[in-house]
DNA sequence: TATTGTTATACTCTATAACTATA
DNA sequence: TATAGTTATAGAGTATAACAATA
């Protein structure tokens, strides 16, 4: 107790502050962009702090629910739904697979490609993960109603270029 | 012309696909986190490639927004406002002051820190880089109109803790 | 004692490019 | 020829920790 005072700044502890008093934001207060980005910091936070016992990361995240979903998903197409490279995709269902998660099957389809799944383990993990993901984003969006949550999240796909 | 077939994944020219076709997205089409992220990893894209001239990413856009708007800022306070260690602020304000963008300046009150300040150049640049983030802003929101905009952005605040 | 800026260092994520095996 | 996965390598961006100067 009472331990010596630590020295604290947004990164180092302290949770990032989105709107610091005294400063004038200008522009930024008014672009989509800035409030997306600055809605992503907050959030990204709160879910690194929440799954810190899973050591899940929001790209993990997508790919487990993605590859249980889908089972069968070749590697090169969850790269393309993640929005990232095929070697980065590699990087990604390496790190889940030795967390014991992800499994490579042998595609009957195509013999150079992979059928991704999930293990056992990873398919009684992702039912205690997606639980803390939706607690935090129930804490995150818990100064919205149903609707405006709903709202938010049409708008946003709008914003994405999600076909409707 | 006519050259030959190039390969293209989301990262290798072709650009994020926020929806790929045949996929299921299970409970992330409901999350106001994946929402959020997804509008990101686009609004990302998008704003790379128009501030491309600039060499200006999004970060580097904030400081100099901000740096406009609070003339004489600390260095440890523009690092606080944009979420991140004082040891990246250091690098950030140096990209902009090679850039001739940004000069540190002696602070009167606290011979430790440093006053930041736009350079001229900062300042005649910083209003054409602003018209060109506005126009990417535009192309964003295009789907939406005004009042979903003004929503949108509103929520968006919620969301990240803004005061009221 | 605490804060400001700085440097050194390392880690994560991502990208590009080349390679092999299959198609 | 093109694609699937892999590997090597490099670059951003970020973090932590230690330091000198100043408060």
């Amino acid at each position: 107790m009472a331990a010596t005072t630590r020295r604290r700044t947004a990164a180092e502890g302290e949770h990032f502050d989105p709107q610091v008093p005294g400063i004038d934001y200008g522009v930024l207060d008014r672009l989509v962009g800035y409030g997306v980005r600055r809605a992503q910091l907050a959030i990204h936070e709160d879910f690194i702090a929440a799954l810190a016992p899973w050591n899940i990361t929001p790209p993990r995240f997508s790919a487990l629910v993605v590859i249980a979903r889908n089972p069968g998903l070749k590697l090169s197409l969850l790269a393309q739904i993640l929005g990232i490279a095929r070697s980065g995709g590699v990087l990604l269902v390496d790190a889940l697979q030795e967390m014991g998660y992800v499994e490579r099957r042998a595609s009957e389809a195509d013999r150079r490609a992979w059928g991704l799944g999930l293990t056992e383990a990873g398919r009684r993990e992702l039912k205690a993960i997606t639980a803390a993901v939706s607690a935090h984003d129930r804490r995150m969006s818990r100064m919205l109603d149903e609707a405006e949550k709903a709202q938010l999240v049409g708008l946003l796909k709008r914003v994405a270029g999600v076909p409707i």
